[in-house]
DNA sequence: TGAAATGTTGGGGCG
DNA sequence: ACGCCCCAACATTTC
């Protein structure tokens, strides 16, 4: 009897370390073919916006080369993904196809689909959990139901869970005797054809090894910290890990375990929370998969927004005249990323101050940020449209004066992002359009022309998004 | 993972 | 010495 072929199915796992999928595969001791297919029918609504594209680029390129050094190939493919696996298993001899589950509706459907169909053609065809703590079914509240509030579902987890020793990365994978077709990584086109990608480049090292340098980095540096810095945007006292996370490139057992390995008081920390607000968003989205589009809270159905798309496109390009959020949208349009106590300041003005519907923030974020992540990303607009589960009251309102003089009290932030206020002082800066004339001539700013003056005044639009809130609320009852 | 409005308190200036 | 007022500082309530 020969050896046994296994397809290896990559796709947002796309590291070699604590890979529960490759780790098995491997462990079966036949020959070992790894595949990254583009598939469309697993996105839904959701198609990957450019900065992600452009990660998911650099990290298979990555990916590729470490499997080389491995003596492996890592084969990109196009197409639905059960016609691909289908052909490639065939072409092969392979007996088995093992991959590590996504949870996103679309995805998840797509895979049942698939694992049903390999099985009746007589294939093994296994799932592993390689991007999540808890599995979203396996934490229950008392009655059986899913959590709605954070703390409990926090307290649970670390009742609970106990997350396995990270796994080996494999130290060799058979090769089959040939190779099957494989489309060239630019094929992919994954790539933008206008070179915009410049700032992506410059911030960030996709790949498992830009990843690993970066969790070894915030334990080091800025951990022990983590409650008073993570909050300052000119610091870099968060831990970056997202768009790793997202893509697979470390896995959040691989955090849990660094981070408590020389800090055993980190268990129940600051920064293990934010681990399981991202665990506490899979939840969610597993039990509640309308969310995406529509509100957890069904009366927010039927909240006035007052839709605009010069609104919505000045704050998109950074231009709303308020300082930080513009220093917010315009860190995201450069890098794909954006600080998270910023993301909070400018999404509470588009949707609050705006009062544009927090779908159009969260398709935004979707498209423009190199770590969008379906789950996240739906619980965190729903978080700041106190619409969502465990949400921020509608009434919270940031004062993003407030908040930049509290957070980035030198400015050092906002003259990073917005050249053209650096002239202005310490507490200048967080709102020009309060400064007399003399002071901004001084600071050569002409608002209006090299600075926009504000959309709306903050203090008459918290009002009438309170207004708002209320006339909804009157609607509901 | 708020901010603003309103209420309370206590020190100090002053007649 | 005393009462009155002002107001900063802090606490509570409201949205």
């Amino acid at each position: 009897m020969s050896a046994p072929v296994t397809i290896v199915w990559f796709r947002q796992d796309l590291r070699l370390t604590d890979n529960p999928a490759l780790h098995a595969a491997a462990a079966r001791g036949g020959v070992v073919v790894p595949v990254y297919i583009d598939s469309e029918e697993e996105e839904g609504a959701w198609t990957a916006g450019g900065a992600t594209r452009w990660w998911r680029h650099h990290a298979l390129a990555s990916l590729q080369s470490s499997l080389q050094a491995l003596g492996s190939r890592l084969l990109l493919r196009r197409g639905p993904a059960l016609v691909e696996l289908t052909e490639l298993a065939a072409g092969l001899g392979a007996d088995a196809i093992y991959w590590n589950r996504r949870y996103e509706p679309a995805a998840r459907a797509r895979d049942t689909q698939v694992k049903e169909s390999l099985r009746a053609a007589g294939l093994l065809a296994e799932s592993r959990n390689g991007s999540l703590l808890a599995e979203p079914w396996e934490l229950r509240t008392q009655g059986g139901g899913p959590f709605q509030v954070f703390t409990p579902f926090w307290r649970k987890l670390l009742a609970t869970i106990e997350p396995p020793t990270p796994l080996p990365a494999p130290t060799a994978l058979p090769a089959p005797q040939a190779w099957p077709g494989s489309l060239s990584l630019d094929a992919m086109g994954y790539l933008p054809t206008i070179r915009w990608d410049a700032g992506l480049a410059q911030h960030w090292q996709p790949g498992e090894a830009g990843a690993a340098r970066q969790l070894e980095q915030f334990v080091a540096s800025w951990l022990r910290d983590y409650a008073g810095t993570r909050d300052l945007p000119a610091k870099p006292g968060t831990s970056r890990l997202s768009p790793y996370l997202h893509h697979g490139e470390v896995s959040p057992r691989q955090v849990w375990h660094s981070v408590l390995a020389d800090n055993p008081g980190e268990r129940g920390g600051k920064y293990l929370a934010e681990l399981v607000w991202r665990e506490f968003s899979y939840h969610l989205l597993h039990h509640f998969p309308h969310t995406p589009g529509a509100p957890l809270r069904p009366q927010y159905a039927a909240f006035p927004w007052r839709e605009d798309a010069r609104l919505l496109t000045a704050w998109q390009r950074g231009r709303t005249g308020v300082p930080l959020v513009d220093a917010g949208m315009r860190e995201l349009w450069h890098t794909g990323w954006m600080h998270n106590r910023v993301r909070m300041i400018c999404a509470s003005y588009l949707v609050k101050n705006l009062l544009q519907p927090w779908q159009a923030g969260a398709r935004w974020f979707w498209d423009t940020l190199v770590d969008a992540d379906l789950a996240a990303n739906t619980q965190g607009w729903q978080w700041t449209a106190g619409c969502g589960a465990d949400a921020a009251p509608f009434f919270r309102i940031f004062n993003p004066v407030t908040q930049g003089e509290r957070f980035d009290p030198q400015g050092a932030y906002l003259r990073r992002w917005l050249p053209e206020l650096a002239g202005l002082d310490d507490r200048a800066i967080h709102a020009p359009w309060e400064q007399p004339e003399p002071v901004l001539r001084a600071a050569g700013v002409v608002l209006g022309e090299s600075y926009p003056l504000p959309l709306v005044s903050l203090s008459e639009s918290r009002q009438a998004a309170l207004d708002a809130h209320k006339r909804m609320a009157a609607g509901a009852g």
